[in-house]
Order: C-alpha cells, then sequence, then structure tokens
DNA sequence: CAATTCGGGGGG
DNA sequence: CCCACCCCCCGAATTG
C-alpha cells in the first residue's frame, strides 16, 4: 500500500500537506504545519512525498534528523517530460509548468545558483529563496497532469520509472551531501607538502613549482613561464621545434630539456590550482568534503556538480580520501558498464551472450570476433560508441559490424537520427534536446544544425552531411548509450540506498560507474553483498529480463586510494 | 572593470 | 599523428 502526500513549505519553516488518491488529487483538506520537519517526521507511513523542489526541502530535513523513503520531485519530472516532448529548453519551474497548464503567461526560470563553497547544508534554512513555489493546491493540479503525461508517452512505464528514479537521484545527492565523503586535511596538506613544497611566507607559487618553472627556463636559456602557453610555444620555436600547442601529446616527444620539467611543472600546477590548499580551506570541513551534486546535470543524465569538482579528484589526491576510525571505505565500480548496456538496449543475441559473463569483456569478445587481441576489440567497440571516424579503427570497427551487427545497428540509428534532426532517446526515455540554433547560448556543447556555419567551414566538409551534423550524429549516437547507462546507474543508486536502509552504512561518493559505501568494518562484508544485490536488480528494473549482467568490482579499504 | 573565451589539465 | 563521447576547473587573455 503506498501512501502518497503532497508537500509545499511554507514561510517559517512550516509546510502545508495532504494526503493524495490513486488519480493524484487529494482526498482531504490541506493541512497547515507550523513544523515542516515534524509533519513529516509524524508520518512515518507516507511512502512517497510529492513536492516541487527537493533541494529547497530535503536538506532541511536532514538537518532535523528526518529521512524520506521516496519522492516524487516535480520540477526534475517537469524537466524530463518537457525534453519527452520535444520541448527541451522551456521553463520547467513548477510555476511555469502552472501557467501552461492554465494558460497564463509563462514565467522564466530563475538563474542557477552558484557555487557556494563555505555554505553547510544549514544554511540552506536562511537562504533567500526566488519565489517560484507554488501553493498546494496549484501543486497537485501540476502534478496530476504530470501523472496523465507520462501516459502519453510511448513507454508510460519506463517514463514513470525513469522520473521516479531521478527524483530518488535528487534524495541520494542531499543525502551524500549531508554525510559527506570522508576527508582528512592533515593527510591532504602532508601531500600537498611532498608533491609541491613549502608555501612561500610572500605568497606566490610553492617551492618545487618555482624550482620547475626555473629548470624550464634555464633549458630555453631565457626566462620562460610554463603556465602561459604561447610563452612556451614561443620558446620551442626559438629553439628550432615547431609546436601548434603545448598539449601532453604533443610535447612529450620532443627532444629538449625543457620537457621533463614543464610537464612535471603542469602536472604540478593543476593540483595546485584545483586541488591545493584554497581548496581544502573552501570545500573541507570538520573532516568532510561536501560537493553540491546535481542529478540530471548533463543531457545524458549523468550528474554533475556545482563546485568542488567532485568528479574529477585526481588520483593521487584520493590518498587524502581515508575512512574514520574503525569504519572502511567500500569502492564498487561498474566494469565496462557501457557495453554491457549497449547490448542491453540493443537486444543483439550474440553481443549479450558476450555479456552474460562477469569476466573481462573485450577479452570475450576479442576471443569471438579479433583473434584474441584485446587492444583490438576495445578500440573497436568504444569506437563503435563514441563514433570513430577514421584510424585503424574503422577496420576494426566493420569487423565488430560482421559479427554483432544489430548492436551496431542499434548506434549507426541513433547517429542517422541525430543528422536527421530527430529526438532520441535513452531506455528509459530521456529525450536528448534537438539541434541547437546558434543564437541559444544556453545549449552550447550541444552540436549545433546551423546551415551558415556549416557553409562557412565548407572546405572540410564532404559528402552531403556538414560538419555539424556529423558532429550531432556522433553526439545523438554516444547519448543513448551513455544516457541509458545513466539510468541504470541511477536504478542502481536507489537500490543500493534501499539495500542500506537499517544499517550504520552511508553512500558518500557517486561518480557515473562508481560509488563508495563509508560504513563501520564489521559491515563492509553486507555492503559488499548490497552493491551485488543493487546491481541485479537494477538491471532487471531498467532493461527487464536480459541475460546481460552488470558485475561490480568492489574493493574494502581505508583509504581511497587504495581501491585499485 | 566585469564578463567571456581560450588553453590545458583533471574525471568517467 | 591523434582518435571519437560526456563533463569541471583554473588563470590568462580578450572583449564589451
Amino acid at each position: 500500500m503506498t501512501e502518497r502526500w503532497a508537500l509545499a513549505p511554507t514561510e517559517h519553516g512550516g509546510a502545508d500537506i495532504a494526503p493524495l488518491g490513486e488519480d493524484g488529487r487529494p482526498t482531504a483538506p490541506v493541512s497547515h504545519e507550523p513544523d515542516l520537519a515534524e509533519a513529516v517526521r509524524a508520518r512515518p507511513d507516507v511512502t512517497r512525498w510529492v513536492w516541487r523542489d527537493t533541494h529547497a526541502v530535503y536538506p532541511r530535513l536532514l538537518e532535523a534528523g528526518v529521512r524520506v523513503e521516496r519522492c516524487y520531485d516535480i520540477e526534475a519530472a517537469e524537466t524530463l517530460l518537457l525534453a519527452h516532448e520535444g520541448h527541451h529548453g522551456e521553463p520547467r519551474s513548477a510555476a511555469a509548468a502552472l501557467a501552461r497548464l492554465r494558460g497564463g503567461p509563462v514565467p522564466p526560470d530563475p538563474p542557477p545558483r552558484v557555487a557556494e563553497p563555505g555554505r553547510h547544508s544549514m544554511d540552506a534554512l536562511f537562504e533567500p529563496r526566488p519565489p517560484v513555489g507554488v501553493p498546494l493546491s496549484d501543486l497537485v493540479d501540476v502534478y496530476a497532469d504530470q501523472q496523465r503525461r507520462h501516459g502519453t508517452t510511448a513507454h508510460p512505464d519506463r517514463m514513470h520509472l525513469l522520473t521516479a528514479s531521478e527524483s530518488a537521484g535528487m534524495l541520494i545527492a542531499a543525502e551524500m551531501r549531508a554525510a559527506g565523503l570522508p576527508w582528512r586535511a592533515d593527510t591532504h596538506r602532508a601531500l600537498l607538502t611532498e608533491l609541491l613544497g613549502e608555501r612561500y611566507a610572500g605568497g606566490g607559487e610553492p617551492r618545487r613549482l618555482a624550482e620547475l618553472a626555473d629548470e624550464v627556463s634555464e633549458a630555453f636559456g631565457r626566462r620562460v613561464r610554463p603556465d602561459l602557453p604561447a610563452d612556451v610555444v614561443k620558446a620551442f620555436a626559438q629553439a628550432g621545434i615547431k609546436l601548434t600547442s603545448t598539449r601532453r601529446w604533443e610535447i612529450e616527444n620532443v627532444d629538449h630539456p625543457a620537457v621533463r620539467p614543464l610537464i612535471e611543472y603542469k602536472k604540478l600546477y593543476r593540483i595546485y590550482t584545483a586541488h591545493g590548499w584554497s581548496w581544502l580551506q573552501d570545500w573541507v570541513h570538520d573532516g568532510r568534503f561536501r560537493p553540491e551534486y546535481l542529478p540530471g546535470g548533463t543531457v545524458s543524465g549523468r550528474w554533475t556538480t556545482n563546485g568542488g569538482g567532485a568528479l574529477q579528484i585526481p588520483k593521487v589526491v584520493r590518498r587524502a580520501v581515508i575512512a574514520d576510525p574503525g569504519w572502511r571505505l567500500v569502492v564498487a565500480d561498474a566494469a565496462q558498464m557501457e557495453p554491457r548496456v549497449l547490448a542491453a538496449i540493443s537486444r543483439d543475441p550474440a553481443f549479450m551472450e558476450v555479456c552474460g559473463q562477469d569476466g573481462d569483456l573485450y577479452k570475450a569478445i576479442s576471443d569471438r570476433a579479433f583473434s584474441g587481441d584485446r587492444d583490438q576489440a576495445k578500440i573497436a567497440v568504444l569506437g563503435a560508441i563514441y563514433g570513430q571516424t577514421s584510424g585503424d579503427g574503422l577496420k576494426n570497427l566493420a569487423l565488430l559490424r560482421r559479427r554483432f551487427p544489430q548492436a551496431v545497428a542499434y548506434v549507426d540509428e541513433a547517429a542517422r537520427a541525430g543528422e536527421e534532426g530527430r529526438l532520441v532517446r535513452t531506455w528509459l526515455g530521456r529525450t536528448c534536446p534537438p539541434a541547437a540554433n546558434s543564437t541559444d547560448p544556453e545549449e552550447a556543447g550541444i552540436p549545433q544544425d546551423d546551415p551558415e556555419q556549416a557553409s562557412a567551414e565548407g572546405q572540410f566538409t564532404y559528402g552531403y552531411a556538414s560538419s555539424n551534423s556529423r558532429a550531432r550524429g556522433r553526439f545523438t549516437r554516444n547519448f543513448v548509450v551513455q544516457g541509458s547507462a545513466a539510468d541504470w546507474a541511477l536504478l542502481l543508486l536507489a537500490a543500493l540506498r534501499r539495500e542500506l536502509n537499517g544499517m550504520a552504512a552511508e553512500l558518500v561518493f557517486f561518480q557515473h560507474d562508481e560509488v563508495i559505501v563509508h560504513c563501520p568494518q564489521d559491515e563492509a562484508a553486507r555492503v559488499t553483498e548490497a552493491i551485488r544485490t543493487a546491481s541485479l536488480l537494477a538491471g532487471r528494473l531498467t532493461f527487464g529480463e536480459t541475460p546481460v549482467r552488470f558485475p561490480f568490482t568492489t574493493a574494502t579499504v581505508e583509504c581511497y586510494a587504495d581501491a585499485k
């Protein structure tokens, strides 16, 4: 028996709430509650809370020690439904949805919040919120209409699953921020000093960076600043070496004494600027790193974070991620997830069979189609998923196509749809935005279909398709795989969250195909088992009955850096 | 002077 | 020779 209630926070920390019937309509008058957290805490039988925006409600609940089992995030659902209906980019707030429903003027969305590193979840209590909330009586109308709109999609059951799991992602994002990733500032500082040397009292670069900059200058025989690409290119030119950039792959095979210190400088400079002392000061408090996760932050459904660079933590910095005393980190990584997802969505019999085992996928493929050459098999599979256009990989791709025609046809069709400007969807129905036009700055990064630009670069195009439409084909080709993998990862997270219920263990990190659970040492085995169970559940829930397996490699460690 | 773009690195 | 896909982050340079 699922019990659904709608909730809208009111001023001064209260909330309006109402029970909902099967049709999504209130079955009782709205109750005005003076205390949001108490209103929720007092109703443990509610299995799903329907609210406008998880971020506006849930941090306050967590602060008060209240968790909820499930929610339905109306604005997250609105975003997914709009995209599915081909209206990606229209205002997605509940107020906008209401205006579309009632026929009024549609208010624009408020601008996205910027990163606020120093703040804690507590601050959400006092944060001034833009006036995008709508009264509960209106909110339930939007909800009921959204339920109807689910029914108009090609696969209503999948769309319900998508909005439910996106909502679960919103809960998990808030819970992971509240829990925080265990982070030892002392270890991090020691690491910085070890790598970068001491900082000088007067500021400026730390000792090791200054030394490397001197070595580079010495090698060129004049003062060169290694952090200025133009300066470096000029210096190499004067040494008789022509470069088009100072990218690593371009300089690493150059024979010049400046190369070694230059590469070393770049590596350390990156750590200094992105994960150095000031990052530590901004982002780590009380032994925890608390990034703000944004589920569905990318078009493919992958998450992003708002500041902090949580999804780009350099490997070497992971040495600072250390479990509390007596606790462990269970680090789990979905092995070769994207090819397995391609097998599940394409239903290619031979590919599904290969993906029905837990072992090394590329090895299995190479045994069947590449006479044992694992590297060739891997290049071919990645080429199919990314849309490789040149190089030796094309030959391997042809071999792959002969062996697994249905799988390759699936991504080929997605590419063709993209080139022709059609909508492309993930398995659960997350929909790729249509080709953007160049006047819309919001859509930067999405390959455009702009005839003027295509003709301006005419000498670089061939055949009937513009460079842009081919770029878009690669984008949609990859979208169906990466996005369906994100669908699965969301279900996995939700399943794992339920499996961990009742344990002290906490989900503390998620990065596309990797999760970290922080738990007491004696729970580690149960957590490892929970991940296995969740993987099985997520595979079945997302893709239905399929022989494809989604194995995890798990490691129980005290330090994240020891996980692989 | 503030906002935007570029270049190069990090993650998957 | 690099590949190709999705991102974030920083400092410097450039632009408004």
